[in-house]
DNA sequence: ATTTTGTTGCAACTGAGTTGCATTGTTGAT
DNA sequence: ATCAACAATGCAACTCAGTTGCAACAAAAT
């Protein structure tokens, strides 16, 4: 599998937000980078063993990566959020994300386009458009 | 304005959903066929001050109109539900839902239609397509 | 090296939503 | 109308993701 980012690449990206480069944003942005999905603060806790930062810290970290886009809010599970590197979204719209009723498993539709919603002329300027959806995955659908 | 639903809807909608008809269930749906917009706990609970219902209730009632589909919960917000009628969105679709960054104020789309992700040939079956939107609203994207 | 300023850890807190259980109300059969 | 069966309710205690205040600390600028 490839390295999403290298560590350079993370300092990089903290230096040009104006974020210090800290052991808990390094390790944040690189399990996120490192996952296949969006992931809420307890599982990237795990993750983060080595350097076990406090969950406030990682609160806290979300929230500055989140304020500068570099990490958005993916979905909101269980009374969790989960977040995910924006990178795969493009300027206006996040990728949209499957979440399947049977396996109760979350799929990320990364090369899933679905037009922005035609509000422009009614006044409305749109920032971020968000599309979830449920259903069967397609093992589940089959087995059904 | 007119009353989206009479006393007597209201009791249809429940009976014909196999629901014993209670008041807390008649005043929960009674409260939201009347709303503009999604609302928590908090503010149906506010609303149905006359027979107070236990907030465990309206959770519980909230819960069973949920699986029978006939209300939806629309989004979260600051960590908590807001739930609306499931009548304004088409069967596999609900309508958008607009939240203005600047006034904070959420706005219900009844009549953007957004198409469904096209998934259908990589076998995922789409039950429920939920989009959020967040901008600036005809009013705030003016002044600015 | 020192100052400035942003970041972290801790412990205590918040509050939306849940759970168990005893009580009450709805419904359908008699 | 009465009653049994079962679903719905209220209450109090609980859960747990996320937040807050503050003191200690570390990164970057000088």
């Amino acid at each position: 599998m490839i390295e999403k980012f290298t560590n350079d690449k993370v300092s990089e990206i903290l230096k040009s937000a104006g974020l210090r480069l800290t052991d808990a944003r390094v390790g944040v942005l690189s399990v996120l980078a490192e996952s296949e999905g969006a992931l809420s603060q307890e599982q990237i806790a795990e993750k983060l063993a080595d350097i076990a930062p406090n969950k406030t810290t990682i609160y806290r970290v979300l929230e500055s990566l989140v304020r500068k886009g570099i990490v958005h809010k993916a979905f909101t599970r269980e009374r969790s959020v989960y977040f995910e590197l924006g990178d795969n979204c493009s300027e206006k719209q996040c990728h949209p994300h499957f979440t399947c009723t049977s396996c109760d498993r979350t799929v990320c539709l990364t090369d899933v386009e679905v037009p922005l919603a035609g509000i422009g002329e009614k006044g409305f300027e749109i920032h971020h458009q968000k599309v979830e959806i449920q259903g069967l995955c397609p093992g589940c659908s089959v087995e059904g």
